[in-house]
DNA sequence: ATTTCACGTAATAAATAAAGTTACATGAAA
DNA sequence: TTTCATGTAACTTTATTTATTACGTGAAAT
């Protein structure tokens, strides 16, 4: 199966630019996800529709942060990308005729959807600010002698 | 996303089989699945294994539950299915290198941790024995003037 | 016996969707 | 006016599931 990665790469890309305080173009971004400069700025759009990143073109271009870090939500950036979907998983049918598929359906369903509003709800309790201060803890510990 | 939807068919499979007395062959139970008999075969050729169903050969052969009803939960048949992949969403890289991503990882493995372990409780809640059970519920409600 | 029926399985093809790539247009800054 | 960087359309690649074809095995009916 394959799983759509999209929201990984755009935490990973907002927490680069986060860490550093000017644009970062789509080939950096490409570059530290390992992926296509294309692909990012396809992504990325999403991201700029919403008003949550900008983007400036010629030279000293690239995407910033617009938001404010405490108020974007993982479950806010789930749905700026169309809110995919979540499992990989489900009926074969959506609409079945038959009752025995609709009494499949309906315990799947329900298994589903209260696992789907428990993912969701731990996304939109996880800001952006959370994971740079994880990030930063994580950098911390790989200086130990700083003091 | 192509979801992965050999659990529904095989629930769909195994209540039409607790319906009916005597062996479904993989040609009936392909029909009434919309799908191919062969693909019947392969998937509950993982049910068999798990000593769930029996198949038999020749004239009047064809797929017959083993298994007690009660006993039979959607957990073990995900499980019996090789445990596929919960989520069509998840990580770009699973062990990256970079802190950034690290973060990352880490606070979406924490959710969908959590999201999957809800779902799989679910899953063990939910008996065959229920499912056909709701099932004759809904067939009871088809049928209102039967007194 | 032998014909029919049905599963068992390998091999291959088709379908699907995400990701990657190419190409070119737009616009900003040096 | 050259360079840099995004915006986007179109196309290709890749990975995976599902579907299909083909043939083998074995059981039951005639």
């Amino acid at each position: 199966m394959k799983i759509d990665s999209r929201l990984s790469s755009v935490l990973h890309a907002l927490l680069h630019m986060a860490e550093r305080g000017s644009p970062l173009t789509s080939d950096e971004l490409a570059c530290c996800m390992r992926t296509n400069p294309v692909v990012v700025r396809r992504t990325m759009g999403f991201l700029r529709k919403a008003g949550i990143v900008s983007s400036s073109k010629g030279h000293a271009g690239g995407w910033s942060i617009t938001a404010d870090l405490t108020q974007v939500t993982l479950r806010q950036l789930h749905e700026v990308l169309g809110e995919p979907a979540v499992f990989a998983i489900g009926n074969r049918h959506e609409r079945p005729e038959c009752l025995v598929e609709q009494s499949v359906n309906a315990a799947l369903d329900g298994a589903f959807q209260e696992a789907e509003a428990l993912l969701l709800d731990r996304f939109s309790q996880i800001t952006l600010a959370q994971l740079a201060e994880d990030f930063a803890c994580r950098f911390d510990q790989t200086r130990p002698k700083k003091d």
